[in-house]
DNA sequence: GTAAATCTATCGATAAAATCTATAGATTTA
DNA sequence: TAAATCTATAGATTTTATCGATAGATTTAC
């Protein structure tokens, strides 16, 4: 068995296909064939079922391409280990970031971070809080940015900032004479939403249950982005809330109707994600300076109290 | 980089020597040689000082045969998981057991399990319960047998029996006339002990301290076997306490000398222990049915309590 | 229903590699 | 100082991985 042969069988059984799995482990498809039979072979067990079309794994398969994969991650941590030692800080690195931090965020630490760290070829990617986990879990991801604390066994968490909850209240609104809002005025009926899969929508979601003490779950409207939600609201549709960083960028009209919260202020979490065997963690620890960095001169809240991300 | 070029790496680290290493990996020396140094080329690192006698790691050296330990762990499993998925129960198993669990226990379990598992090559050894945690950790043993528990982060334990302590109270003792001993009888300063290491002392130490309150250090006498124990006992110097199994193979007079402690009996737990990643999970499910099996037989105590053998 | 397209396995050839034997060079031991 | 021990190097040999070409099987398209 080799660590070759192993990969192999990863592409194989990501693509489904010899032919394209060939491509991109960039050997021809009679290699791919003869090494993974030689693997079948040793092994005296069959890992795919090929007279399935697309080809399948078998049950046994399943078992093999999991423990193939942990150890060619293991593998793969075996240079960083030797980067990080020489104090090497370059290698492609995926990133993952939620939908509802990555169009603020994003633009304030990419360039920053480039300029300082040219080696690092940066792969970002959008994805749910739920797909980054199990992206970070089965190695697609080296870390992630997102809302915590999601507690989960496998990933560590660092923090990087908390972003205050912002009120957009349209004028004609119940709400819009107020100067500050309280928590209490909230009411889940309400308030605009992000479509389910959206963490932030679910934060909102935490907080009206924690001052009404009442969850309801026919909400009146749900949206992908907060554009849409903004403009909704103006539309005489309900007030919404924003994180703190998006209300940075949008236009005076709208900035007039913003309402921050009465102190303690809730907020989310964000912080950098990555799995526990560490692996990268020269990278990881940049991205944290730098990311921190930029952020700790566009928020400047003291008195505030982390709302959780978590369904429940 | 190669398993087979990770495999003579841990050989050489563990040997210290490349002639050695190269029987042991049944290669010749030569071979070993210009694999370590592509493997060193690949990483361009040094794993190896060749210019100490004996050969030592260099500290980037250290993390490197520890990712290879792991790696090769790993690889090593994948045939495990195979043999796992067909229900074949064989191969080598190497089980560490403490000394004071090893005389009695063991001839009650080796026959009965070689006859069950004649493909299991059973390499019996014996060690201190520290041992067996830093041999589980690297690989060395693939299970070990221990008193518990020990609450280990990577070490998983499943219950096998729990073995009361029995007093042997010699003719002119102050409890020689009592019929059943308590807790709140013991004084450490009138108890023969093992020696340091041995977590039946610690166990034994827990046990007093529970009743009085308060440890003392500086012991009367120390031994390494129950026998010498025994004798020191006989010769007056003191009472000693002995594990259950120990007690059903001595002689009629000494027989007589045994004080039960009334019940809730103190007792140590023994468990079967192994590492997390459920390593050879079959031999272990085998190991595990046959022991607590034969000890069913053999204890049949209601109501115990359990003393910690950590040291504390 | 047939032809074309797609996909995997097999064959023989070739390039790459791992390993071997022999030995040089260096260091330690006697 | 000689012998013994140990690692590195060189060249030969065997083994292995990969390739291109193609056969055989299945699916897709018409």
């Amino acid at each position: 068995m080799t660590i070759t042969q192993l990969k192999y069988v990863l592409a194989v059984a990501e693509q489904q296909n010899f032919t394209k799995a060939a491509q991109k482990t960039f050997v021809t498809q009679p290699t791919l064939s003869m090494q993974i039979q030689k693997l079948e072979d040793e092994l005296d067990i069959q890992i795919f079922d090929r007279t399935k079309k697309p080809i399948e794994l078998t049950a046994i398969g399943n078992k093999i391409v999991s423990q193939a994969r942990s150890i060619v991650n293991e593998a793969e941590r075996m240079q960083d280990i030797v980067d990080q030692d020489k104090g090497y800080i370059g290698g492609e690195f995926r990133l993952g970031i939620i939908p509802t931090i990555m169009p603020t965020l994003l633009p304030m630490f990419l360039k920053n971070f480039t300029n300082k760290y040219p080696k690092v070829q940066l792969k970002i990617e959008e994805h749910t809080t739920e797909n980054i986990i199990s992206k970070l879990m089965d190695g697609h991801l080296d870390a992630a940015i997102a809302a915590t604390p999601l507690s989960h066994e496998k990933v560590k968490e660092r923090v990087l900032y908390y972003e205050p909850f912002v009120g957009y209240i349209p004028d004609n609104h119940r709400l819009s004479a107020e100067k500050k809002i309280d928590k209490s005025d909230l009411d889940i009926d309400d308030i605009l939403l992000l479509e389910d899969g959206h963490c932030f929508r679910d934060g909102v979601i935490n907080l009206c249950k924690a001052s009404k003490g009442r969850p309801q779950d026919n909400f009146q409207l749900q949206s992908g982005s907060f554009e849409t939600l903004i403009k909704l609201s103006n539309e005489g549709l309900g007030m919404t809330l924003l994180p703190y960083l998006h209300t940075l960028d949008i236009s005076k009209d709208q900035r007039k109707k913003l309402r921050f919260f009465n102190e303690p202020s809730p907020a989310r979490e964000v912080s950098i994600l990555h799995h526990k065997n560490e692996l990268k963690m020269q990278i990881i620890d940049a991205l944290y300076d730098v990311v921190s960095g930029v952020v700790r001169g566009a928020i400047a809240f003291q008195d505030i109290k982390v709302i959780s991300p978590k369904k429940s």
